[in-house]
DNA sequence: CTAAAAGGTGACGTTGACGTCAAAGGCAAG
DNA sequence: CTTGCCTTTGACGTCAACGTCACCTTTTAG
């Protein structure tokens, strides 16, 4: 009759604290045995991996509970479809600064490292 | 004679609180009037936007102080291009990922566009 | 000169996603 | 029954990147 919150976590690599939070926020919403103790069904491990997942691209826990019908449960109003939108918006965004700052990173990387392998002073200051 | 912290900030978008941080974790170190007062050069606005990158990237100020020689100035030791290429890495990784979570919501947003133009259910729960 | 705007240095407050610890109850093994 | 691990709730701690406030000095406008 489902898992417990510790091989939850297991499954997950989520520690149980973070499990709790996520109930906390609304992002979780286990059964509970008659003891108290909290059962997650299979589906939560998916569902852990989302939430991960959306955190991960900045969403808040917040957001990430009002998208959950939507996302999660297939169900969908023009203003929650707005808020995708946004929101994936917003992550394209984020994904070309990303980008260009790897790039960046790369030139960096490339022109040091000729730098070094010819051992000439790249852009150093030569004056005083 | 460089400009002050507001001239600084109101070109780069930052407040000047922001910009007193930045010293403070060793990002920037502007010269000073006799009275006391911040003189930064022109470089310096070059220089706060790539620290705005380089946190936006998702590296810590401490981190970004330590790569500042190389980024920056370009001066390169071995140690400093490994952890520059470990941090370059970290940004591909996080690319693929933000990249995947980007097609899913687009995914989600389609699926659930076209449910709501046809008017049908998408995965709804049919019985009770 | 005087008032307003800008700058300086503390120092405490904030926010999000948990970490950590305490006290107490539940659960299978021997 | 006891040992030992798992779970529960509650509450305080953490960390980074600033925000905000107080109080004082400097610079600028008129």
């Amino acid at each position: 009759m489902g898992m417990r919150i510790g091989e939850l976590a297991r499954r997950t690599g989520v520690t149980t604290r973070a499990l709790r939070y996520y109930e906390e926020q609304g992002l979780l919403a286990p059964e509970r045995s008659d003891s108290g103790q909290r059962r997650y069904a299979e589906a939560a491990v998916d569902r852990v991996r989302v939430i991960r997942e959306l955190l991960s691209a900045g969403l808040s826990s917040k957001t990430i509970a009002e998208l959950t019908p939507c996302v999660i449960d297939g169900r969908a109003t023009p203003e929650l479809l707005d808020r995708l939108a946004v929101e994936r918006d917003r992550i394209g965004r984020h994904l070309a600064d990303l980008a260009r700052t790897r790039d960046r990173l790369d030139s960096v990387i490339a022109g040091a490292a000729a730098t070094l392998h010819t051992g000439a002073p790249c852009r150093q200051d030569t004056a005083a």
